[in-house]
RNA sequence: GAGCCAGCA
């Protein structure tokens, strides 16, 4: 929750009860800060806690790599994984992964693709992790094909591919405007029992929209509802966003409210999306008035 | 008891 006010609290409370941290406890703390962006103090936790002769394991490794990577400092994190390796600690296959995202996250398929062969030449094993990330980067370049190729690759190795797996092609595919085969991959993944799950149905919904079958993603999410699985901010925001684009004011407002019914709180994008759509349709006085009421309710616009 | 992958303006 990026508490870390909370989180320094315990730290003394924990030294004055005179407990010590132990591997774990400072590998949540690494993680903690990587994940607000904080490497160096991270690494400082880290130096602290070899200093007291707590041995970084590859959980303390994983968070500082993930830090590096989120922020694109692919050139440290792959030094810091090559110096993992070279002196000889046992680096996981998680690891690995963990930096082929880095590079798929930046569309460096060229940096992503060099690791996955330096896990085959070393004799770990891919895990469908591995697969999927790389899925991704060849989707994020735009090389369907070649992503395709690695779906086809997964099953060749005896890996299932799993609904992150066939997600993450659908969503390629509604980026390049070909819904017909985004729709080909869901059929596939039911085919295979996998259960699409609320990001599977976005992707679909955001797919449909596009197309401009709005009533058909309406269909969808009803049928999420039926089928029990909860549709999410980004599921409505989605929906809204395909009614933005036929500039449907109407609707927007309504998915807005059926969001509200489901005790879901509006994201700063649906305010975006709505307030968009009033300026487009050159209500600016409407825009004004519904801004005016959010900033009143002291609602979270960024 | 802790680590890796997919969706919205």
């Amino acid at each position: 929750k990026g508490q870390i006010g909370e989180v320094h609290q315990l730290l003394d409370e924990i030294e004055a009860i005179g407990l010590h941290m132990d591997l774990v406890a400072y590998s949540i703390l690494i993680h903690g800060y990587c994940k607000l962006g904080e490497i160096e103090r991270a690494l400082q936790v880290c130096q602290m806690m070899c200093s007291k002769q707590v041995m970084p394991n590859s959980f303390t490794h994983g968070a500082i790599l993930s830090g590096l990577c989120k922020k694109g400092m692919l050139e440290e994190a792959r030094w810091y994984l090559d110096n993992l390796a070279s002196n000889g600690q046992m680096v996981d296959i998680i690891l690995y992964n963990i930096v082929i995202d880095g590079y798929a996250k930046i569309g460096d398929v060229d940096g992503a693709l060099e690791l996955y062969e330096q896990i085959l030449k070393l004799g770990l094993s891919p895990t469908i992790v591995t697969y999927n990330t790389l899925i991704f980067a060849f989707c994020k370049i735009g090389k369907l094909t070649v992503a395709e190729h690695f779906l086809r690759q997964i099953e060749l190795n005896g890996l299932n591919p799993t609904v992150v797996t066939y997600t993450t092609l659908m969503d390629a595919f509604v980026g390049a405007g070909n819904t017909d085969s985004m729709l080909r991959m869901f059929d596939e993944m039911i085919e295979k029992a996998t259960m699409p799950n609320v990001i599977t149905y976005s992707v679909v919904m955001k797919g449909l929209c596009k197309q401009g079958r709005l009533q058909k993603a309406i269909d969808i999410l009803k049928y999420m509802h039926m089928a029990g699985i909860c549709a999410d901010q980004i599921t409505y925001n989605t929906l809204i966003q395909g009614f933005c684009e036929v500039r449907n004011i109407e609707m927007a407002f309504r998915i807005h409210d059926e969001m509200l019914q489901h005790n879901l709180m509006p994201t700063p994008v649906t305010y975006n999306l709505l307030i968009n759509i009033l300026c487009l349709k050159g209500k600016v006085d409407y825009a004004e008035q519904f801004l005016n009421s959010l900033l009143d309710k002291g609602v979270r616009l960024r």
